[in-house]
DNA sequence: TTGGAAAATTAACGATGTTAAGTATTTTTA
DNA sequence: TAAAAATACTTAACATCGTTAATTTTCCAA
């Protein structure tokens, strides 16, 4: 039976059109400029049309929101290589933050933005998977490092949402603009190369303090 | 003349209630529910009214931001005793994840909206006073641990960034639910002991990493 | 008492997300 | 192939939002 499937194929693609429409006007023109009316103008379709595809917008940000760990999990294909675990925690950290810096609107959807986390609440199985997949790397490579000696053994729940909050912490703040008027130079804006060097020291400290390993380097 | 003093006073008066009416919304219903017309309503006057002591929505935010800093304060106000100054950076940190889990919409205002920092942006002297006054008093403390050898000696401004990037990094994760299904018991919700104890925890382990004064207790 | 400033209101504009009802289009059935 | 049924899409509308312009009411001083 060719013709349902065919249908099948046209409605995804009219699905795929309407998150590229999305993408591009909440990566060009910023989250609040993500309307169902414009996302209905640049797919050259009527507005109520997009509820036919999607529930209501959330759940266009929660596709969105999954597009973005797609997006950070491709930026992280680097690490597999990496032996060292406390050498790979701090790559993490620094996709981690790359990733936030020069995505912010993703990383805002990912990690700000209510939206997705309410789709999430009316699902059956509305567990983050997302999120949780992304932590239990964290959380593997905090354990290995605990086990080498890295790191100052304990409860790995704490370590890894300490580290994790630390990162979270340093890329939210400046995707806020908490950041702008704090640091040195007062012209500081998101990509600056400043507020990445800031970033990066903090992380650094960070990991050097924690490293229990004797003096490394 | 005593006449426009009195106006003064009336005015201010007003400007008071709009206050109190936007904190009554956004404490008890939530952020989303703060509106022009509700805040109106509450004090029982036409929605236009209000833009006659407030230039817009932004500057109403921006003060709630303001008093949300106050608040904050006036809990840290068991800081100063505390002597030795590792042991008061770990109740600065506990004092600041309270705050968070027990005011998130004042947090939220404070650190995570874009509107006060957009009202900022349009001042003459457009620096983030209430931020800047926060982040030194970490710094100093900061300052006080390294000299005492209770951190290691290195960039202030990193340390300081890294650990405010850590307690904010938790609270902010807290409150935009992204921790609620990822801490064990599946029903956390903001205000739960769990959530508080992890975030604890969390910081515990941190400091206790950090600490390089030989072994302490 | 009246004229003018100050304070407050009414009405409206252009957005927003979303729903209900109606129209075209396409597919299935007789 | 023509009628019936299902699908796809649109038009119109609702309630709400922040905000502005024009208008009315209130109040004080000459």
């Amino acid at each position: 039976m060719g013709i349902t499937e065919r249908k099948e194929k046209q409605k995804l693609e009219i699905k795929k059109m309407i998150l590229d429409a999305s993408m591009k006007l909440f990566v060009e023109e910023g989250f609040e400029h993500v309307t169902m009316r414009k996302i209905a103008d640049l797919i050259e379709y009527s507005p109520t049309t997009v509820y036919l595809y999607f529930k209501d917008k959330n759940e266009i940000l929660y596709n969105l929101h999954e597009l973005g760990f797609q997006k950070m999990g491709e930026k992280n294909q680097n690490l597999a290589e990496i032996e060292n675990p406390l050498t790979r925690l701090f790559k993490m950290g620094e996709n981690y933050i790359e990733f936030g810096l020069e995505n912010p609107e993703f990383y805002d959807v990912m990690f700000i933005q209510h939206a997705p986390m309410q789709v999430l609440e009316q699902m059956e199985n509305c567990d983050w998977k997302h999120g949780e997949i992304a932590l239990n790397t964290l959380k593997q490579t905090v354990e290995e490092c605990m086990q080498q000696g890295f790191l100052k053994k304990g409860n790995i729940d704490a370590a890894s949402m300490s580290i994790w909050g630390m990162v979270h912490g340093l890329v939210s703040l400046a995707i806020r603009q908490r950041l702008d008027k704090l640091c040195p130079p007062a012209n500081n804006f998101i990509g600056n190369a400043n507020l990445k060097t800031m970033m990066r020291q903090s992380l650094n400290w960070f990991l050097n303090s924690v490293d229990q390993s004797g003096k490394k380097k």
